[in-house]
DNA sequence: CAGTGGTCTAGACCACGGT
DNA sequence: CCGTGGTCTAGACCACTGG
């Protein structure tokens, strides 16, 4: 069942054997899973370390505790892959449309003050800017502007943007991204924009600006988009 | 320093004691704490307590661990209250508005199908609606539709909707809060929404449905919120 | 090489829930 | 009362980063 010689650590396996146990209905929704001290024994193990695989489950929101009583199973989670920090691509794979985008433009120059401050820079350092249109099944969905420090990625090219952009950054830069903050808002679309997007007359366009932190805590990228809203809806997971 | 005879556990004094440093710049940003052997000595516990208060500080993105290397501190979290599980009340509180609302309808009915199906209720279960207009800084913000089953809360009145719902449920009813989903839209307002709204013409408006959830896995409350579009900004923290 | 975080053990006592 | 999760100890070995 668990391999105590696997490269991977016990903690996780005992998260996968529990996901699965609930995936297959042998621990239901609602009810209560082992005890950690049954776990402990049956899977001969210290409790410390089904507690931690336990803990993952809970931050995940698979399980819940109660103290003095048990921990339980929660809600079956549809929701899995629609939170979490993905690229456009991932994004609209998850909603079952085939992505696709065409590069408009791709320069590198000293950006406006708002960006130097964004990406907190020094006077004079250049960024890329890459702006697309991203398709969704062949059709128009977006525009997106982005800005990365020239000096993050200075081999940056139109052929590393054909695959993730946050791929490259983790493997080739061997960086690690961190998170993601985020704004929203919806305004009638301008006739440039309408047009790109194929949209006529008064259109209401969902304006989404992300900036994007490695873990040392620096920004690495800020991107502003224009998204159709007759085409896009956003979904999030909120935690208390 | 530490209380090894408080009621708060250890592994909670020791965030705070982190937190401290951290605000205080002893401990500052992009620079690595001390490492959890020496806080081990210096702070009197075992290494496994240091580690779970470390933890907790990574989860919530204050800290984060490069092995080999050390524990570093991270970006200052100015979004600290952005993010979470608010409701209207406290959303605006962090705007730097003042929010008010007018209690438009409060029924008592069978619902529709949806919502039958969204909170998961039996045939024939009630539910409580509660319209409002919800302004800030008196001028209007949003039209709120709440869905509610009686069976939870069949006290629920009035007077107790003057104050946050959230806390009546959690306090009152003593049932623990866990997570919500929500989608978020933009469209063109319709007529009768924009007169409620003070809008004219066409204006774009943000649809919000948001479903919270206890931590047993049950739903027990739908919103859909009209907000003015021209007024409100949503801004969210993302993590990878 | 010494120092770091990552994982793990085999115990312990506590606070709480239900019988 | 017993079983639950919550906290904590004092060690251990590993894998990784850096000088």
């Amino acid at each position: 069942m668990l391999d105590k010689n696997s490269a991977k650590p016990m903690y996780v396996q005992i998260e996968e054997y529990l996901r699965e146990r609930i995936k297959s209905g042998e621990f239901s929704v609602g009810n209560a899973i082992p005890s950690e001290r049954k776990l402990t024994d049956s899977l001969g193990v210290s409790r410390m370390t089904v507690r931690q695989a336990i803990t993952n489950l809970v931050t995940e929101g698979l399980l819940h505790r109660e103290r003095g009583r048990g921990t339980y199973v929660t809600s079956p989670k549809v929701e899995q892959t629609l939170n979490g920090l993905t690229s456009f691509t991932e994004d609209m794979k998850d909603r079952k449309m085939i992505p696709s985008n065409r590069l408009v433009s791709f320069e590198r120059v000293v950006p406006t003050a708002d960006i130097v401050e964004g990406l907190q820079l020094k006077k004079d350092d250049e960024v890329f800017i890459v702006e697309r249109i991203r398709y969704a099944d062949d059709k128009p969905m977006a525009i997106e502007r982005s800005y990365i420090p020239v000096v993050l990625a200075p081999d940056l090219n139109e052929i590393a943007l054909c695959g993730s952009f946050y791929k490259f950054i983790e493997d080739k830069k061997e960086l690690r991204i961190s998170h993601a903050t985020q704004s929203m808002e919806a305004v009638l679309v301008n006739k440039w924009d309408a047009k790109l997007l194929g949209l006529t007359d008064p259109s209401p366009v969902l304006i989404i600006e992300r900036k994007s932190y490695l873990t040392n805590g620096l920004p690495f990228e800020i991107v502003r988009s224009t998204y159709r809203a007759d085409r896009y809806k956003f979904v999030s997971e909120i935690r208390r």
